[in-house]
DNA sequence: TAAATATATGAACAATTATTCATATAGAAA
DNA sequence: TTTCTATATGAATAATTGTTCATATATTTA
């Protein structure tokens, strides 16, 4: 397994950063099961739907949520089969500590 | 696959937090390969010998590198599993995007 | 067109955090 | 014991960042 070049780590750690809040856990973590929209993720996860959107656009910018638009209502899910594999390694080493 | 409870979202939030930040997954990714003493780590990754001694405290009290002290010397050394595969997922996902 | 609904966004604020610098601790060597 | 080496740590600073609040945008419905 080589070594990582410089660029590579800082896109690492700013991939990592992503996972590394609440919210944006929480959001990845109902995303696992189904699609929604940004107001029934809000519900969902006990926050605003200002907070919500703001952190949807930080996983929407990383490639971590895809969306598509009905109406005026947009659907997010997760957008890369990494996402769940990233999550779920992490909980399996937070299960066993 | 189950969702978390909300003790489990902050627990995989501040793991996931450990690993965003490019000093320490610079200390990560020399450690994929080898045990090193916190000089060889500090020089390696081009860091002075206090901030990677304090980021080592952090990646310690996560429980993801162990160490042992042979004299005045401590070397580190990652202490699970997870956390080579976690980095590895990662990895795989920032090479495709 | 006007009102209602869903989402996005900019600014401000508070909180967190990584680094630096100075120094403390502890073990080894002289 | 004194000096040297390796590591740890506390305080201060600077920078980053998540949330809130107000408001903008866009689409639908009346």
């Amino acid at each position: 397994m080589k070594l990582l070049d410089e660029d590579k780590i800082i896109d690492l750690s700013e991939l990592f950063k992503i996972f590394g809040d609440s919210t944006r856990i929480k959001i990845i973590n109902i995303l696992l099961d189904e699609e929604l929209c940004v107001g029934d993720i809000a519900e969902k996860i006990s926050a605003t739907q200002s907070a919500v959107s703001h952190q949807l656009r930080i996983l929407k910018s990383s490639k971590l949520v895809k969306y598509r638009k009905v109406g005026n209502t947009v659907f997010y899910s997760l957008d890369d089969h990494h996402i769940k594999e990233i999550f779920e390694k992490g909980r399996e080493h937070i299960n066993e500590i």
